[in-house]
Formats: structure tokens, C-alpha cells, sequence
DNA sequence: AATGGGATAGAACGAACGTTCCATTTTCCC
DNA sequence: GGGAAAATGGAACGTTCGTTCTATCCCATT
């Protein structure tokens, strides 16, 4: 029995639970600590959760999370959720106006505050605009191009890179055929040789653009592959080489312009291309 | 029976609830009113407490509470209690009218976009969660370090990889001397042993943790390289060995993380460093 | 390789839950 | 003031909950 002792030293609140739980994490057995990582990432399942669903969000047995409770001194895992219970509580009272005088004040009261949420209102303000500006039959059309294609060449350059980039990873994931234009300098002028009208590409480029990004689009469409572009835009020289392209106006902060929409627009289109390739799989199987 | 009707004028969220409440209440039978009333001045209970406890605290039968629910055309309490708890979970302002918003947008006619408006919305999550688990302390602390460094270290892999290379290109920019780690493999260690604690890394990370990033975050501790990293839970391997550390937990849409609030927190990072660094400069110079 | 102690999984249990049902009371219209 | 309809209280129901208990597993130590 782990020390029934005073009830003194239960923690009685989020705060000092959290504490508890970090100080003791690494000594916890395996299913404890899984469990407590569970917890502190994600509280809300805790407050509202029964221990049955509990215990199969998080992997474990519900007589588990009765044991860490009483691991930490409470009596049972009810009383434990009080506690997170009580976090969503507290927090309640005029939360809109609460909220805001939090972040204003808290934050910009040192001087990097007011960068941080500079950067989070411009991404907030990056992904208000980004469903009226992204016309969703276009956003359609482009899911048919490059779920169709046999393999699709990402190219993106500079501060469109980690969008590529992003795709890239989650493509791998997929098990979605890609090539990653403009990793290395030299071989790029193979890779886009081997394109045929059966793949298709994605490109993106924002202002300033790399001259590279529009010459390669170019190069491609000029050989009948099917590009789709993500640019900032009508102007942009990708637009022309393309047979979709979405303009999306990134908001900045101090002139640093965010990502966030971009990179929401490419998660959505990355993840759109695998669905639709797995239904038309499934229908084909069948 | 009250009623059956269509689902469709069932009140989704504690908005609408409100609103219908509100406005039916002068027609409610006595006990129902009185259900009415309590529910509206103490909707907390309503999301924690039992029906036998809501009962005896608001001086009605258990039944009542079932029939209330049935007049608003719920399945019963337990269906009316799931709104007051979504309250509750939900706590971020504007969240809600962001959601609003963009369900009207024609997007949800189209098959890909429902995936569109779900990574949107999940960005938009994530961003709202930002503000409050950063400590804007730490994240000053943070910028200490890294704006101090000779040179910076920038640790990712997969996943976080688009983040770093984010930073690669702003450091590049903005001349702020960098080392871009985990771009080809094998060079890695020789570039990391050239570190020294003049120097400092910036790590990110989320789970599932990449062993290699861990274990280069940890090598740069034992040589005393202050580590700065970005994470998603207080269990991470990186924790650690950083001496400033950020949780991040990131929404996600059908089990996809967003990276808006990491793209975000990295932008805002980038930018105070390069900030501070021109200050100290013109302070030394002056 | 054997042993001992702690940790775990899963079945079993009693308590508490939300809901339903029906007898009783209240309300309102004729 | 009588009667029907609506509203209410309270008991009973089946379900699901958190917890307990025990056999098994794992791992460290010898």
C-alpha cells in the first residue's frame, strides 16, 4: 500500500497535481506512467470522461487509472477527476473578455510578448481569410489532378519549403509516390525529365518569386503534366503554367508573413489526395 | 409526448440552448421554470453534476430534469447535459463563431471539404491554445538564450522537419548564424561536436519522438549547450535535456496534427531573436 | 536457472446512475 | 364546480459505473 498517511500531502489542485506527477514521473512503472502522460496531455478527457472510456483512450485497463489514483493519495479515481474537474471549473467566469485581458496583459507587458502574439493574430487572421479565398470546386479539381497522377513532384523554394516539405513527410506516410524537387541543386533538372503527362505536380511560390519554382512549373506544363499551384497571386508567373491555382494572401506580422494558412491548405490537400485515392482503390478492388 | 419532431431544431450548442431557454421559459410549467432558471444561473453543475445531485440542488424530482430535456427536444438529460459540458471544453472565445462561419462557406457541400474546413478549424484551435500554454517568462528566457548563442543549432526531424527549415531560411535572411542539423545524414554528429556552450540549439519535437533528435538534444546538454525546445508533452525525452522547454499540443483533424501553433511559436521565436540581437548590437556600438 | 515481490489484466461485485412508468395532484376550460 | 388534460412526485427498472479482488506476468536479484 502506497502510505495512506495525513491527507494532507493530496494534491488539491490542478497545479500541484501537475507538480506531483512530473516530480514523480520517472519513477512511476510502465502503465502508470503511461497513464500520467495521458493526464496531463489531455486534461479535458480526464474532467468529463468515465474511467471505462478513459482507459481506452489511453491504452490501459480502468483498474489502472484507479491505481494511479491512489498512487497519489486519493481515495479512488473519482476523486482524482475532481481535480480536473475543478481546473474547467475555475476557469469559467467571462471568458471572452478574461481571456483577452490575460493575453494582453501577460503577454506584452516583456517585450518579446508582443512579437509572439503579433505572430499568432497574423495566423489567426491568415486562416479567417483562407475559406473565402480558396474556392472549393477549384480545391475539388485539384484533389482529382494529383489523386490521379502516378507520382507527384513537389516544388517549393525558400519560404515555401517546409510546405513541401511538410507534404513530403505526410506523402511518405500515405504511401502517396512524390518526388521532392529542389532538395539538392543540380539533380532537379533529371528528376522533372522522367515527368509524364501521367504525374502530375504541385507547386508553390509566393512573392518574391524564385525564378527557379516558375521556370521548372513552366517546364513541366510546356511536356503536358498537369500542374496545381499555391501562390499569392494572379500575377504570379505560376499561374499560367498551371490548370489549378489557388491565390492565398498570407497575413504578417512586422512583415513576416505567416505560414499557418498555407500549411493548413497543404495538410487539407495532402490528406484530400490520399482519401480520394483509397475510395478509388476500393472501388476498383471491389 | 412533447413533440418528437425533427432533429434538426434541437439546440447544438449552449448558444442556441440559451436562447431557446430563454425564450420559451414564460410558457414553462412551474417545476420545469424552476429547472430552467437553475440551469441557466448554474450551467458548471449542470456540465459535473449527476441528475440525482442537480435534482436535490435545484429542488426538483430527477424526472423533471428528463422531461425538461424532452420539451427542448432532447433524447433525454443525458443528451441536454452534453451541451453544457462542450461549454466547457470549448472554452477559447471566438471559436465557436469561427466554426459557424465556416460551416456556411460552400466548402462542406464538396467531398474534400469537410477534410478542408477540418484542417482550418483545427488550426485555428491550435493557435487559440497557444496564447495561454506559453509562458511568455519562458518564452523570454528562451530568446535569452538563443539570441546570446554564437551560433544556433536547429534539431528536427520528419514531422517537426518543416519547422526548423522554416527557421533556416528566416536565420538565413535575417543573419543570424545557424546550423541546420538533420539535413544529411551522417554529418550530423560531426556538426554537432563543434558545438560549444558559446553556442546554443533549438530542438522540436512531438510524439511519436524521434531517438535521434532526443539523443542529439541530450549530447548537446552533457556538453553544456543550452537547449531550447518545443514539445508536446512534459514526458518528452527532449524535457530533459532543455533548459527551457514549451509544451505544444497541436489540434488535429482525423488524427493529423496541425502545425499552424509550432509554425506560429517558431516565426514568433525567429523574429524576437533577430530583434533582440539588433538591440544588443546598437547598445554595444553606440 | 530459481525465486520473490511488485505490477498488470480482467472478471466480478455492489452501488449509483438515468430513465420509465404510473398514481396523484394541479390547472384550466366549460 | 365538474371534468379532462397537463404536470408532477416518487417508486421501480435495467444499465453502467467505479472499485475490488485474484491469477498471471514481468523483472530484478541471487
Amino acid at each position: 500500500m502506497p502510505t495512506p498517511e495525513t491527507t494532507t500531502d493530496v494534491p488539491q489542485d490542478f497545479e500541484a497535481l501537475k507538480a506531483v506527477i512530473l516530480e514523480r514521473k520517472a519513477q512511476l512503472p510502465k502503465r502508470l506512467k503511461q497513464v500520467a502522460a495521458y493526464s496531463l496531455d489531455n486534461p479535458d478527457e480526464i474532467a468529463f470522461g468515465t474511467a471505462a472510456s478513459i482507459a481506452t483512450s489511453a491504452d490501459v485497463q480502468p483498474s489502472t487509472l484507479v491505481r494511479f489514483a491512489q498512487h497519489f493519495g486519493f481515495e479512488g479515481f473519482s476523486s482524482l477527476q475532481q481535480i480536473f474537474r475543478a481546473r474547467l471549473r475555475e476557469r469559467t467566469p467571462g471568458y471572452e473578455e478574461r481571456l483577452k485581458a490575460l493575453r494582453s496583459n501577460d503577454h506584452s507587458k516583456l517585450e518579446s510578448g508582443s512579437i509572439f502574439n503579433g505572430f499568432v493574430a497574423a495566423a489567426h487572421r491568415s486562416l479567417d481569410n483562407i475559406a473565402t479565398s480558396v474556392d472549393p470546386q477549384a480545391f475539388e479539381r485539384a484533389v482529382d489532378i494529383l489523386a490521379k497522377a502516378d507520382t507527384i513532384y513537389l516544388i517549393a523554394k525558400r519560404r515555401s519549403y517546409p510546405i513541401s516539405s511538410y507534404m513530403a513527410y505526410a506523402f511518405g506516410k500515405l504511401k502517396v509516390k512524390y518526388q521532392h524537387v529542389g532538395t539538392a541543386a543540380g539533380i532537379d533538372d533529371d528528376m522533372l525529365a522522367m515527368a509524364t503527362k501521367q504525374d502530375a505536380a504541385f507547386a508553390v511560390s509566393f512573392s518574391p518569386y524564385a525564378s527557379e519554382s516558375a521556370s521548372q512549373a513552366r517546364l513541366l506544363a510546356s511536356r503536358k503534366v498537369p500542374v496545381v499551384s499555391l501562390t499569392d497571386s494572379a500575377f504570379s508567373p505560376l499561374a499560367e503554367s498551371s490548370k489549378v491555382w489557388f491565390e492565398l494572401v498570407e497575413a504578417d506580422h512586422a512583415g513576416f508573413r505567416s505560414l499557418s494558412a498555407s500549411m493548413a491548405f497543404a495538410m487539407a490537400l495532402t490528406v484530400a489526395i490520399a482519401e480520394k485515392r483509397r475510395r478509388t482503390e476500393d472501388a476498383a478492388t471491389r
